[in-house]
DNA sequence: GTGAAATGCAACCGTATGGTTGCTCATGGC
DNA sequence: GCCATGAGCAACCATACGGTTGCATTTCAC
């Protein structure tokens, strides 16, 4: 099979898949357990079934889907298994959010200018 | 240093719903529309259809999403109905993920508050 | 006024998603 | 060694989602 790796730069600090990451946090659990984990720390799918209002299966599924966008990483220790949140990916999100809004701004200096320009 | 104040800030425009938004923003057709319309200004359902790789109405639906999250607004003109995209929505959601980090941050400093009292 | 363009509406379809239950496996405490 | 606890695995289920097709409706342009 072929290596092929992506053209992107290994290091390039941007989301690889912002729509991933977004759709990620696009759910009321989800959300609930990256806050949860953001105010205290790495904690246990025991602890962080009790205090939620589904099964700690759902919970399990929920963490892995998290994981795949690379919003919390897993640490385990013992028969625990202990999810830490991810920084560095919310903070790209949350620069990709800031893109976005620029290129907005850029339109509207752009859309000024032209008509600036019209009128003479 | 984070004083402790009413969890929830008072005047704060603060989503009412983020996992919404971010479920608005978690699909690639979605994100597509929302760049273009960024860099573009407002553009009609016809216009955003070519570009895309899906039908007038697959658009149309995810316009109605976007637009139920808060992210766009329609304007009709004609027999025309442009769509602009919402800013203010984008930076509630990117302050969202400010809030969630900082959270983090301040449970770092905990953490390490902790520690070093434990170390005598 | 006739035709083409821009939308709207509704039904339909396959699959992903969020959730559950039931059972097994590993680990730590006593 | 025993047993309770923490977690994994697999099957199953209802519904939401992304997408399509077909047809009706409005509006502009000539």
């Amino acid at each position: 099979m072929s290596v092929r790796r992506p053209s992107v730069a290994p290091h390039a600090r941007e989301l690889r898949n912002p729509a991933l990451v977004f759709a990620a946090l696009g759910d009321k659990t989800r959300l609930d357990l990256v806050a949860r984990l953001c105010a205290g720390g790495p904690l246990s799918i025991a602890r962080l079934t009790d205090g939620a209002d589904v099964t700690r299966q759902a919970i399990t599924k929920h963490l892995n889907i998290l994981a795949g966008a690379g919003l919390v990483r897993d640490i385990r220790v013992g028969r625990e298994r202990l999810w830490e949140v991810e920084t560095r990916q919310i903070e790209e999100a949350r620069r990709c959010l800031d893109r976005i809004c620029s290129q907005w701004d850029d339109a509207l200096g752009r859309l000024k200018l032209a008509v600036e320009g019209e009128e003479h």
